[in-house]
RNA sequence: GGGUAGGUACCGAAGUGGCCAAACGGGGCAGACUGUAAAUCUGCUGGCUUUACGCCUUCGAUGGUUCGAAUCCAUCCCUGCCCA
């Protein structure tokens, strides 16, 4: 095992918060394996690179030889974590829970290893539980404790309703705290509520109290606002590499070096080493990391191949590309709608209009230009789609 | 339960009888420039077509008034705020 100071600069890398560093050094120097919790809610079913961030660390965890300990929240969920959310969420249904979960681990696999692991599910202490044992544990938190929560408060002063059970949801976090004995738990920083409960729970049962490590959370690929499905700015992990590659490339350069330190726990002196290098071949090498990490390496190398040649030679003679029939003779207009991918006619006749649209290397112009297309014909659309016409 | 302000395109927000497919901003897409980056600049951004100031669908819902309605009227649904 590596030395306390060692790991300590490993671990505390891309942080953004943790409570607190003394405490952490002195549950290290013990110098055995600590039980690192992180709790998940598997009510959306594909993970993005946001996601990754906590899974991450917690692998770095593992790699130093210490406990990873996943809790599948299978019963809080049934409630929906309210952190962050300004409306009541609607509960899910068990089957969806489970299905979720399974979906979960596979998709967290990816970043996790399987030595040095426990995955338990919390119905199995909330499930057994009285109504009595309920208000015991209930009767440990204040209210007005409760009411410190910004989502909280915020809410209550705004004028949303709050419903009971959302305000029991902390409590069951801090619960699974105490039930797995976590010496270190990881959430992003809107977890810090959350995190402190099953520090004080922890305390009333006489277990030494968790580390609270608070991550960042993960900007998405426009780089300010923060990854997340709804607002399409993310890479799911299971993405294919050549859009894990493309979109990893197409963040910018300040986002690059948050990503290296955030995915992959690069200290300061190995980011101001690739500065001196050239920005894109930094940049080629986080994308490949990102695919070798969510496929392998040789998928890596070919998306890099294949970069490369599609765009930085501009090369697409060679390139694996999707395949598209066509008539003998067709109109560009509608050789660009039998793609597929483009929505309405209007929106494929204003690409070639605007010169976005590119057959065998000429551009059209017309939308009702009729072509003759040749098999081993490339058909770029834009910047992203390039079909070969069979 | 009472009062009050609202519900407009992906989002925010103008528009209060014809010049409204609906200003403006954001977002998105495309082009130029680049490192397919970012920033910047330009164009586009409901659908269809014979691309025309043509047709169709749209301004919470349904009916109505009118030659003509996002705009006026009625009913209904939903949301915020204040009071109880």
């Amino acid at each position: 095992m590596k030395s306390v100071s060692e790991q300590i600069d490993l671990l505390l890398r891309g942080a953004a918060q943790v409570i607190s560093n003394e405490d952490l050094k002195k549950k290290l120097s013990k110098n055995i394996p600590l039980r690192i919790k992180l709790g998940v809610d598997p009510t959306a079913p594909d993970l993005h690179l946001g996601h990754t961030v906590a899974l991450a660390k917690l692998r770095q965890f593992q790699d130093l030889g210490h406990t990873a300990v996943l809790i599948i929240g299978d019963f809080t969920s049934m409630i929906g974590d309210p952190t962050g959310r300004s409306t009541t969420r609607p509960p899910l249904s068990r089957e969806a829970i489970l299905a979720n979960a399974k979906t979960y681990q596979d998709q967290a696999f990816k970043v996790l290893s399987h030595d040095r692991l426990e995955v338990v599910f919390n119905g199995e202490w909330f499930g057994k539980m009285s109504f009595a044992e309920v208000i015991r544990l209930s009767s440990r938190v204040s209210i007005s404790q409760m009411m410190q929560r910004r989502d909280f408060k915020e809410r209550l002063q705004a004028g949303t309703d709050i419903r009971h059970h959302e305000t029991v949801y902390p409590i069951m976090q801090g619960w699974d705290s105490v039930m797995v004995r976590a010496d270190v738990e990881l959430g992003g920083t809107d977890q810090l509520f959350n995190i402190l409960v099953g520090r004080d729970l922890q305390k009333d049962e006489g277990q030494e109290q968790q580390v609270a490590m608070l991550l960042p959370i993960l900007e998405g690929l426009d780089g300010t606002q923060k990854m997340s499905k709804s607002l399409g700015n993310y890479i799911g992990v299971t993405e294919t590499p050549s859009d894990i590659f493309g979109k990893a490339m197409s963040i910018s350069d300040d986002l690059m070096w948050r990503w290296y330190i955030l995915l992959f726990g690069k200290s300061e002196q190995e980011i101001s080493q690739l500065k001196n290098g050239h920005p894109m071949e930094a940049k080629k090498s986080l994308a490949q990391a990102l695919v070798e990490r969510f496929h392998d390496s040789e998928k890596a190398r070919q998306a890099r191949t294949d970069f490369e040649q599609k765009f930085s030679k501009r090369d697409v003679s060679s390139a694996d590309l999707p395949a598209l029939t066509a008539a003998a003779s067709i109109t560009a207009l509608d050789l660009v709608m039998s793609t597929g991918k483009i929505a309405s006619r209007g929106e494929a006749r204003r690409l070639i209009q605007q010169g976005g649209v590119e057959l065998a290397g000429q551009k059209l112009a017309d939308p009702q230009a009729s072509l003759t297309p040749k098999t081993g014909d490339v058909l770029k659309i834009g910047k992203k789609l390039f079909y070969r016409i069979a």
